[in-house]
DNA sequence: TGACAATATGAATAAAATTCGCAGCGAAAG
DNA sequence: CTTTCGCTGCGAATTTTATTCATATTGTCA
C-alpha cells in the first residue's frame, strides 16, 4: 500500500504538518515534485484525511475533560447521534458490554460539565450515565505508530 | 487573548490546517502579511500548539480501539508513565474515583489488544483492569468549539 | 528482449512566503 | 490637548515554493 519513502513523508508530516513541501523534499532526499505527487496519491487513497491545527484547549474555556459511561438500549443509532450532536463531546464510541456508549468531553468547569450531564441524561434510550472527571491528562496524542512499518525497507 | 478575526483564521486552520496562507488572507480578508503575523503570535503565545496530518488509521493496522479502566494506587505517577510509554497507548488520564486511570488503546486486532493488557497488568501499582472494546466510533474530533468565542464581535 | 505502467527528474512559470519601511490608530503620559 | 509609544495593518520587493510538463528511469510481465 505504501513504501519507506511514503513513511518517512508521514513521519515528517506527524510531526509538523505545515512545513513546506520544498523541506520535506529536502528531508526525504527527492525532487518537490516527485514528493508532491507521493502526497497527493496519499490523500486520494485516503490514507491521509486531513490536516488540522493543534490548539491549546485551555486557551478556549475547555480546561475540564470528562468521561461518560452511558447506558443505553442496545444499537440505539437515535441516541449515538443525540450524543454526538453535543457540542462539547469529542468522542462516541459504542462499546461492547452494558455501557452502551463511552463519551468523552470538553467543557470550561464543573458547572458546565453538569449541564451538559442532565442534557445526556434524558436521551432516548439512556438508561443511567456514569461520569468519571479527568484530573490530568498524561498522555494524548493521536499520532499513529509507523515505526512498525519501516519493516518493509530501511530509510534514514 | 484573541479577537474574531483570529477566531476566523483558526476556524479555518481547523478545517484545513494546509492550505496556504495568502488563501487564509483571501478569506480574512487582509494582507498575507497582516495574517502570518497573527498566525505566528498564535504559535508564540501557545494558542496554537502545532499542525499536525490525520491519518487513516485501519491504514496501518490499528482498526481496533480500546478503553482501560485501570484501578490503581492513588496519585502513583510511575503508572502513568509505564502506561504512557507504550506505543498502543493513545491516552492516559487520571481520574477521580476508584478507577485510577483511563487508557485508550489502538491495536491491530483482539490478539495485539490482549498482549497490550497482559503487558498492563503487571505494570506497579495496578490493581486490576477492566476493557471496554470500541465496536464503533460514532464521532472523533479534536476540535474546539469557537462559535462561542465569537461573542467579542461579529464576523462571517 | 520489448512494451508498458509507474514514478523520478529538472526546467520553467505561476503562486506564495517573507521581509521591511511606512502609515494609522489608541492608550498613556506630559 | 498634544505628543509619544506600541501595536497592527498595508503593500512593494525579494526569496522561496508550488505546480506543471516533457523527458528519463525503473521495474514488471509477457
Amino acid at each position: 500500500m505504501f513504501d519507506e519513502i511514503d513513511i518517512h513523508i508521514l513521519e515528517i508530516l506527524q510531526e509538523k504538518a505545515r512545513i513546506p513541501n520544498a523541506e520535506v523534499a529536502r528531508q526525504v532526499g527527492m525532487a518537490p515534485s516527485a514528493v508532491l505527487e507521493r502526497i497527493r496519491k496519499l490523500e486520494e487513497r485516503g490514507i491521509i484525511e486531513g490536516y488540522e491545527v493543534r490548539l491549546n484547549p485551555a486557551c478556549f474555556h475547555q480546561g475540564l475533560s470528562a468521561f461518560v459511561q452511558v447506558e443505553a438500549d442496545w444499537s440505539d443509532a437515535q441516541t449515538a447521534t443525540a450524543l454526538a450532536a453535543i457540542p462539547s463531546v469529542q468522542e462516541v464510541h459504542q462499546v461492547v458490554g452494558p455501557d452502551g456508549f463511552l463519551v468523552k468531553l470538553r467543557t470550561a468547569d464543573h458547572t458546565t460539565l453538569s449541564r451538559i450531564l442532565q442534557q445526556i441524561r434524558p436521551l432516548p434510550g439512556v438508561k443511567s450515565i456514569r461520569t468519571q472527571v479527568v484530573l490530568e491528562t498524561v498522555k494524548e496524542t493521536r499520532r499513529v505508530d509507523l515505526t512498525e512499518h519501516n519493516g518493509h525497507g530501511r530509510n534514514s
